[in-house]
DNA sequence: AATGAATGAGCATTCATTCAT
DNA sequence: TATGAATGAATGCTCATTCAT
């Protein structure tokens, strides 16, 4: 969890890693979600790394640029993840519950991430900004098509609108970084458990 | 010398007694949801306000003194609303949905305040932030109660913990003010009846 | 000629000074006319000026700001000069000879706003240069217009635009700030009568 | 390492020998003259010129250094054609004005390094703009004694300082940069013939 | 109750230059 | 001959806050 003083060679050979772009992105990301995008100064962020200012402006255009990065990672991670359960086999049911339970367990297990998502996207460039939202759009798009599919097969109830159970349950999702906490008592995979159960729940005819 | 704690009532009843100091509260709530704390600057607050810096500082004590107010104004309206549902007569199921529905409705009608809670808590002084999470605890616990209560009258299912399922039900709420827009098709009122009834859904045996 | 520690309390009452804003200014000038403009911080004006850079962004927007002050007051004193020598009495040769001699003999007087003016034009925002290229054109348009009024009268030659003259005899002026030196033999005056006799003599039929 | 003070002579007569070299000092001076030498950072110099920084400091010491070298080039060529012009047969006044034109045709031939070396003589480090002040003052006693020439030989009036006469009129050279366009209607040459005979003219008894 | 000049610490960013390769 | 990662010092500017009036 702490950063390493000396880069290891890369011995696996697999990815040419760059150590410094890596460490500025993981402390740029632990300390947006520590204290917010505003109140983290470049400084502090280098200096977590090890690093000058100037190597950060070597590798980042600059500061909202970091965050962009952070972004691009997160949607990266939770679309790819989506349409692997989406795109399983099996009845529509069970597939929304694991891809639910899933969603879960990954925001927990990158819980900076979903804190820096929606208190710092405001501080994004209007065309930034724009793009994050609509690739987020997708996200929930790919997830309402779900359950508009569940709906058409009579699975789940069909007289509450599939976007806004999506609103519903996504802001379940995005606030687990406000209340949330590794030392509590339920793993990530079972408060995705119950999450999922209340959804399908709610869906019930 | 600058914060009352305790204002004379309002004997006139109107709200032009105190102009500067609701004028600057008001435009700092907007602007704070608009653009974020950390990036509205109190210059921008008092030119909105049509005042001076000089003005601000006779009413409140910071900038910061600022963000308490309006996070005061917000759980003091929300914990009185819910005090006044929960203590409704009639059956469980329908105090809390009735609960549910006013909660969403006062939230999307004061979307800013929503917008600001989460997003800005973390640039509060601590201890300032540890009472506002105590206060929100307080709220969210009067709000599991209920569900208890339910649960204890079978009226509710009890295999999902009951601060779970405030913490799922107040998630989809404190994010509303990330996708509700004003000019969308449906009311405040409208989205509530639909929240509230995924949530009781959600709790059937 | 350094700058008074003790602001003297207006015993004219005439105009209600601004030292700082003063004292910066000729600060400003002083340091921008020895380094350049770009050369120069805003650290070394508001340390020769005595006073915090935040004293300085009360009075200026920028850096630029005071630069373009700058401007303003060269060209406000030049042209309103030139207008009085150019609407006095007498015949044509002598009011040009006249206003040439005061021309340079103010530049000498003003050596350092001279050098900072071509030096740094390109320093400016792109409008701002374009006004003081236009009010530049302006001045030198009057003296064109004296010029015609002598070929006119037959009194100068014709065979040279007059506005071919003007570009002549302007950068001899313009350029007393890179040759002049006070400790020179010569008076600014004296300068000015060489010149005046030159541009004269250079205009006989 | 860097610069070697004597290169061999282009055995070719081309220009294609030392391209980086040569491209690093055409972009160098355009930019110079267009933004100033303070405003035009390294990195736009060597893009403009296709290379990187690294081959940038292989060829030049510093960014100083091919500021001095465009000076050295700027005087060399001048110095060159006004010995050739000087030196020439035939009477002193045909002379001058002969090389008055060409002064002028050649600056406006060159009007990038003309902007240049007024606007950018401060930035020089001191012992370099001591030198090239020295060239220069050299090229303008070349000068002068031609005009001493023709006071000797009585052709000029002696009434005015003959330095005098050279900062006159090299003021209006070196003010070309300021005011001439390519696209106007006089050819550098017509610009020379005209300042050229305000010159003799204004030198007649 | 209110002004506005002034502070001073802090911020993001730029940039000429170096150096291992 | 040339690369490009990295440095470190400096720069213009912002801003919450103070205080005499």
């Amino acid at each position: 969890m702490a950063r390493n003083g000396a880069r290891a060679p890369t011995t696996t050979g697999g990815t040419k890693d760059e150590p410094v772009r890596q460490r500025l992105l993981a402390e740029a990301t632990r300390l947006f979600a520590e204290k917010g995008f505003e109140s983290t100064s470049v400084q502090e962020i280098v200096s977590a790394a090890g690093v000058t200012k100037g190597a950060m402006y070597h590798y980042f255009d600059s500061k909202d640029d970091l965050l962009r990065e952070i972004y691009a990672r997160v949607l990266r991670l939770q679309i790819e993840r989506l349409e692997r359960f989406a795109g399983a086999p099996g009845p529509i049911a069970d597939r929304v519950h694991a891809a639910a339970v899933d969603v879960i367990a990954t925001t927990i297990e990158n819980l900076d991430d979903s804190k820096i998502f929606f208190r710092s996207m405001h501080q994004l460039a209007p065309e930034t900004q724009k793009a994050v939202r609509a690739e987020r759009r997708r996200y929930h798009e790919r997830f309402r098509d779900l359950l508009v599919e569940g709906q058409h097969a009579e699975v789940f109830r069909a007289d509450v609108p599939a976007d806004l159970v999506v609103d519903f349950f996504f802001g379940s999702v995005h606030h687990l970084g406000t209340w949330y906490h590794t030392d509590g008592a339920l793993s990530g995979t079972a408060v995705g458990k119950h999450f999922a159960d209340l959804l399908l729940a709610s869906l019930r005819h």
